[in-house]
DNA sequence: GAGATATAATTAGGAACCTAACTATATAGG
DNA sequence: CCTATATAGTTAGGTTCCTAATTATATCTC
């Protein structure tokens, strides 16, 4: 009786009554569903998170290392460790940090630029460009499978839909003291 | 002084036409826009997660942290830390850290349980009871935020799909026969 | 020019979550 | 019993990405 283990796997999910009473328990006048919804987009993005860093570990890559080189790759292969951290999103610090694993195992090079003493072009080398090719039709078929349970109008709708979202969470950090409503 | 990154980066959103650039790149057989949409749902992820944290540092508290506290409300108070485990979807290993923490902070405490030596309940404190009233009205109206830009009927469509899109991660995070390192 | 300021990249250290190994306790088989 | 195995929680160490400070170079102002 003691050993309650549960079948529920469900339980990570937030459910709708939860998400009630806790707005029921300080009286709050909000939508149950709105909070439900961002909860689950939370959950959804932080599953897609690990999903993710599991999915590229099969290539000895992680997910930063990766949309690095895939950005490289967009880009003649050559591109500035600012241009990358601006395309990624993440900082030049972290910028660093891939550009230095993916050069130590001979998938990127750094070249000094002969404009401005300050900068470091990143090089996808030969062997970088095989990883790429090399992995495509299975990372891919991957990407295809997460919204493979959509059909092909759905995804449509679930793109418009998570392009509102982006929005309202990019307002969100950009007023940081501001008031919502 | 105001360096503060911009999580929304523009350049940061993959296009469609990036996506369909990559397929052709590879000649495969794919739709651009499957690709496209698990490449948003993954950014989107991302930003929500790190615009999570910056909202709960405001209340000296991270997501996972703030998380327990919830969780332990939802349950009367108290529970097993495999319980956490088991409702955040987060190891045993990361809920020991979680408490730790907020132990330290004075917001939960641990008590050994009589029934069985091995396990240790973890009790919300009034102190804990407290920040959860205090940055209630706060953090609901930022969950709310979020999703803000999407009408109720919208809400509802996207909590269908966001959900279909979850199945479809844990089916191949469950499947891949292949043994991790 | 010379000093102040801005920018590119890096370094140092921190936070969150993970896996794997470890400790202590409980339970099952012979 | 008492050894073998399972379970609860913790510890140790790794990965990812962050902020802030540092180093080197460029540019603006006087």
């Amino acid at each position: 009786m003691n050993n309650n283990r549960k079948i529920n796997d469900m339980e990570a999910i937030p459910s709708l009554v939860q998400s009630q009473r806790q707005i029921n328990r300080y009286n709050l006048d909000m939508d149950a569903q709105a909070i439900l919804v961002a909860s689950r987009l939370m959950a959804a993005g932080a599953q897609l998170g690990q999903a993710s860093e599991i999915h590229f570990s099969r290539f000895g890559l992680s997910t930063g290392r990766y949309r690095v080189l895939a950005d490289l790759e967009d880009n003649e292969g050559e591109e500035l460790p600012s241009q990358l951290a601006e395309h990624l999103g993440v900082t030049r610090a972290t910028v660093t940090g891939l550009i230095d694993i993916l050069e130590r195992d001979g998938l990127v090079s750094r070249r000094l630029s002969s404009k401005d003493g300050r900068q470091r072009s990143v090089i996808l080398t030969e062997e970088g460009a095989k990883k790429l090719r090399e992995m495509a039709p299975e990372h891919f078929a991957w990407l295809e499978a997460t919204v493979g349970l959509l059909s092909i109008d759905e995804r449509s709708v679930f793109l418009d839909l998570l392009g509102r979202v982006t929005q309202g969470i990019s307002a969100l950090t950009e007023e940081p003291g501001s008031k919502p409503k």
